[in-house]
DNA sequence: CGGGATCCTTGACGATACTG
DNA sequence: CAGTATCGTCAAGGATCCCG
């Protein structure tokens, strides 16, 4: 259970799982949340993303854009031109992600300074090897 | 940039990854969430969340402790006894983590149908070695 | 009781090259 | 333009055993 398949292929019917993990490991790729967000103000070409997307390869780009339509979020729409022109855009649903993920965002803004005092703290006292650099 | 690092060590230093990404490479373990949430009601002993979290492993279990503790999201606190107790809590700015998650589990709630039958439709069609088992 | 150490498999992701 | 194919790396997580 809970998979997220990226390269991979589905392997069984998942049975009853958390329900946040559902949507994490749809989400939680490493590029996921950002297609998402450049895709919610309307649909985007191929090469808008790839080019929006900072340090995505093509490969990723690709491979994340059939899971998320796979799931249901993304629309793949091909007009047969040429040369080739090919939008994508959110499904309704996907459409209501990106504000609940505002939340998350607003929270990591806030907190960022404690985390990262936090494990510098954490560090200097269990990983005394870590700190050199 | 955006590492996990649960059996890892750590790396490098981030730059300035986007803030979503952040929650995410310290929710968006296995286990985090679960954990978090466990704990969400008041502290809890190791054996205790390892009872409560299904098919979570004592590696497992200590990792990702190890982890949220690491980037203060967790405390804990050995009771010098015999037997030895310790106990996990939420920091305060933990705590506000499963309010926020909720949100994401509604959205999962609603649309696990839509989702489903996305994924059948888009195999049936584009993956057609899937059709047996 | 509350871990740590070790071994292993698998899957996420990157780099590079080729194509209708 | 919008991909696919192939290869390699490395970390997540499971299984098992040992320890103070």
């Amino acid at each position: 259970m809970s998979q997220r398949n990226t390269d991979a292929t589905v392997r069984v019917v998942d049975a009853h799982p958390c329900p946040v993990r559902e949507v994490l490991d749809r989400v939680a790729g490493k590029w996921s949340v950002q297609i998402l967000v450049a895709a919610s103000h309307g649909p985007m070409r191929f090469t808008e993303l790839e080019r929006g997307i900072d340090g995505i390869s093509r490969r990723m780009l690709t491979l994340t854009l059939r899971n998320l339509e796979r799931d249901g979020l993304v629309t793949r729409t091909v007009h047969p031109t040429v040369p080739p022109r090919v939008e994508y855009g959110l499904t309704p649903m996907a459409l209501e992600l990106p504000g609940t993920l505002q939340r998350l965002t607003d929270w990591a803004e806030r907190n960022r300074g404690h985390i990262a005092k936090a494990r510098a703290a954490y560090d200097a006292e269990h990983r005394p090897e870590l700190l050199d650099a």
